[in-house]
DNA sequence: CCAAAAGTGTTGCTGTTACACCCATGC
DNA sequence: GCATGGGTGTAACAGCAACACTTTTGG
């Protein structure tokens, strides 16, 4: 029930853009679409949509994952909020970007405007629309720093992973190769895995132990120390 | 030339709000006033003012800030968009928050709607409207993280400063105490610094050499290493 | 001459980096 | 038996934290 105050005040389209970045145990990727409607149509750009009167940014952000992906329960998180006034050049439109992480083989999706996605390595994404080639590098930028804060694995990677996976998904954000014995030290000193009696067989002839985070340890250590490292 | 692409799609009120960060060689301030108009008429909020078409949000907060405070030429930063539904009773009000940087003695403003303006110390800032609270929390988070990683007295500090103003700076912001000669060490080895031949005598008997930022080699450092350092 | 703030270096400790070899297995 | 990736420890070094006394000068 809400009186109007503001009634003489211009108001405007307010879209949500989502940088959805994914990790197949190798390379570090981000699903891009290509563009159904006008303008722009048949170039590749983020994925997007409108927000409504009834819900909130963050509302949208997983409401347009979910209905062009048939993905849901993704780690979403704004990102910058993007206004230039000729940005799209259909209609001035103000952005918020947010930006998801998943597990790319845990997330086989089916949603239905699929045939336009693709995944692409973080490497070799092709120029986007608009100012979407502006968004993608902050969000790179974003996670590059989380990644040296946070152990981000958690939303990145599969329940099971090795350190190899886990040593690749870092070797991808922050786009340079690690120590391998440094990291593990490194990973091991934050205590906050923990190692299983079960090997993953796939790469290796001798295979590589699997780990599993231990969530509650990890919630528990944020809560204490704030639980900032670097890598 | 807009052509209306999107013309089905819901409008919304675009709101700036800027949490104003004061520094008066002692203590980090905040700048508030005192509403003037309905709702929460005659409570303590945030300075705020609504986009207009013409102008991108970086420009609108630039422009409540002067009218508001004529104050100009400030450091601002955008921070983070509020969009709860019933954020604002007034009407459904979607905010986008900036925080601005400034030398509480350098600009002693003589704005127009001041009288209801007001420094207060940032540790006992009142009560605010909205999500204002929010806002200053975490503008205050990111000012931290700011700090941490990059010198932030250009902004926040008169052209010449005292190592201790600098210190100060640092406390209120970090809200701890540092070590002097620690952190006079570790910014001389920041190599940013010119020492003047210059003594601040307003505070001690023996005087303080004043300082000013090398704003060339400040930013040749960026340029070059990032330069993230560490307190 | 005393109060009040300014200025100044060293040492131990902690964490980071650099680095090389053996192990287990499937083929 | 060999090729492939997995797993493991140490030593040098750099950066951080802790720490106390002397200097200056206005009152």
């Amino acid at each position: 029930m809400h009186l109007n105050y503001y009634q003489k005040e211009d108001q405007v389209l307010l879209a949500v853009d989502c940088i959805i970045f994914g990790f197949d145990k190798e390379n570090l990727k981000i699903l891009l679409i290509k563009r159904n409607f006008e303008p722009e149509k048949g170039k590749w750009s983020l994925i997007g949509g409108f927000l409504k009167k009834n819900e909130d940014l963050d509302e949208a952000a997983v409401r347009v994952l979910e209905t062009l992906t048939g993905l849901n329960d993704i780690y979403l998180e704004q990102l910058h909020t993007y206004s230039k006034i000729d940005r799209d050049p259909g209609q001035r439109t103000i952005s918020v970007a947010y930006y998801a992480l998943i597990d790319v083989d845990s997330h086989r999706f089916d949603g239905i405007q699929i045939d336009s996605a693709h995944w692409f390595d973080i490497k070799d994404a092709p120029d986007l629309i608009f100012d979407h080639n502006e968004m993608v590098r902050k969000a790179k930028a974003r996670l590059r720093r989380r990644a040296l804060t946070k152990p981000i694995g958690f939303e990145l990677l599969p329940e099971k992973f090795t350190m190899r996976q886990l040593q690749n998904l870092y070797e991808s954000i922050l786009d340079k190769k690690l120590d391998k014995r440094n990291f593990i030290n490194k990973i091991n000193s934050l205590d906050v895995l923990v190692k299983l009696d079960e090997k993953d067989m796939s790469v290796s002839r001798k295979g590589a132990y699997l780990y599993i985070f231990d969530k509650e340890k990890y919630e528990k250590k944020v809560e204490e120390d704030g639980f900032i490292f670097k890598l």
